[in-house]
DNA sequence: TTTCCACAGGAAGGTACGGTCT
DNA sequence: AGACCGTACCTTCCTGTGGAAA
């Protein structure tokens, strides 16, 4: 008979949700210097002057988002004290790759579900209209914050228009200002000249964590998150260990703390030890690789069964030639349309980009020329069990075969 | 110093798709 | 129904490139 009833473990944590991405901290640590010049950049917003442009710059994790929320909470209440129309509009560009997408995700933002407009089928003008329309509507002073706004890419107009939007006689009641969070550094000098010079924007950069800083984040975080003496005195300096390895990512490293209590708490221990987070690291990087495989397109997918195949032999690493060889073959055998050779480069230059593989240019001069070397970045095992999905279906390569037999943890069924 | 290999990867254009508007 | 819209995904074509060999 099966016994199983759920009971509250709260031996290690006090509250779990202050680790978690979306909680803002009373107070933020170790980034006075990028709140001040925040600060200053929004004070016109409280004078309901007309409100800057402001631009943030760092990499993921350097708590740009952390801040933001921080301060516009701030300005919403002081802006209701002072009786000041202030509407703050939110937007995450991520998946998001142009002005028009963009413009269509703030319309649908500011109106009712009942009133959505879709995502295609209108011309450019028109849901810039749209977007005008609103924004009037709203009136008074209207922050628009575009999250990963970088996601956007060339195709910025939507960054030209909103600060002309005013002189241009569309908008007639509504201040609007752009707050635009970039995880590009590069993003600014790849603007349009056009974009740059209507944004007139401040920009604030935000440095990454050092790890000392991070450690104070930790630290922070952590008093609230678990009970005294819940914490190995190693935990804290490993995570932040971690999290400057990965560019003073501090989300990484909350995360990892995360998981760790989370595999301490499974495993009924007192106390979050060293091995938890170790354990928690490679849990965690697993699962990132998982994800971004289990993403792939079905010819991605194929171009790295390719690569895997050649690795499984030890004919790694691979010319990208040697790879659309073995991968035409494959789609031969599963009856799939090849695609081109360039197309495949581009396939291959993904991977790379996104960590599954690396690739490293070659030059072997007259006799070779110019040519590109690929290989996992992974456990063999790891990317076969990722792939277990498209490699059911398209049947099992001889040349894996003996590797998935000789392995007892592939999950793959014949 | 010059030559030249073998690709890398940019540019441009085609096609199909899910949508709107009249 | 048919013109039109923006975009994802491809192909075709072609110029660029770094360094070993001559």
């Amino acid at each position: 008979m099966n016994e199983i009833s759920f009971q509250p473990d709260d031996s290690l944590y006090r509250n779990r949700d202050s680790l978690s991405e979306d909680y803002t901290p009373q107070t933020i640590v170790g980034r006075d210097d990028e709140i001040k010049q925040y600060h200053t950049a929004l004070q016109p917003v409280i004078n309901g002057e007309q409100p800057s442009n402001i631009f943030l710059y760092g990499k993921t994790g350097v708590g740009k988002t952390a801040v933001t929320n921080y301060l516009l909470n701030q300005l919403a209440d002081d802006a209701h004290r002072f009786d000041l129309d202030l509407s703050i509009i939110s937007l995450n560009c991520e998946g998001l790759n142009s002005s028009y997408q963009v413009a269509v995700n703030l319309v649908n933002r500011i109106r009712a579900p009942e009133d959505q407009i879709s995502k295609t089928g209108h011309p450019q003008y028109e849901i810039y209209e749209f977007l005008w329309r609103e924004l009037d509507a709203l009136g008074g002073t209207v922050l628009l914050v575009l999250d990963e706004v970088d996601n956007i890419g060339e195709s910025d107009s939507i960054l030209y228009q909103i600060p002309r939007a005013r002189s241009n006689g569309n908008i007639a009641d509504a201040k609007v200002g752009i707050i635009g969070i970039s995880n590009d550094l590069a993003f600014r000098e790849n603007l349009s000249a056009k974009v740059r010079s209507s944004l007139c924007e401040k920009s604030i950069s935000f440095p990454p964590y050092d790890a000392t800083e991070l450690r104070s984040v930790l630290e922070q975080r952590a008093d609230v998150a678990f009970h005294d003496n819940a914490l190995s005195t190693e935990v804290l300096p490993l995570c932040a260990a971690y999290g400057a390895q990965d560019a003073g990512d501090a989300r990484k490293a909350l995360d990892l703390l995360r998981g760790a209590g989370d595999l301490a708490r499974a495993n009924n221990a007192d106390m979050v030890t060293e091995d938890h987070v170790n354990q928690a690291q490679n849990e965690l990087e697993r699962e990132e690789l998982m994800d971004g495989i289990a993403d792939l397109a079905d010819h991605q997918q194929l171009v790295l069964y390719a690569l895997t195949t050649l690795e499984a032999e030890q004919e790694t690493p691979a010319r990208s030639q040697a790879v659309f060889e073995r991968y035409k073959e494959l789609c031969t055998f599963a009856a799939f349309d090849a695609r081109t050779s360039r197309r495949v480069r581009d396939f291959l230059a993904d991977l790379a980009k996104l960590s599954i593989i690396i690739s490293s240019q070659r030059n072997d001069g007259l006799s070779g020329g110019q040519y590109r070397d690929h290989e996992l970045d992974h456990n063999l095992t790891t990317i076969l069990n990722a792939m277990s999905e498209l490699i059911e279906r398209v049947g099992i390569h001889q040349t894996v075969r003996t590797h998935i037999q000789n392995s007892d943890n592939i999950v793959l069924s014949e």
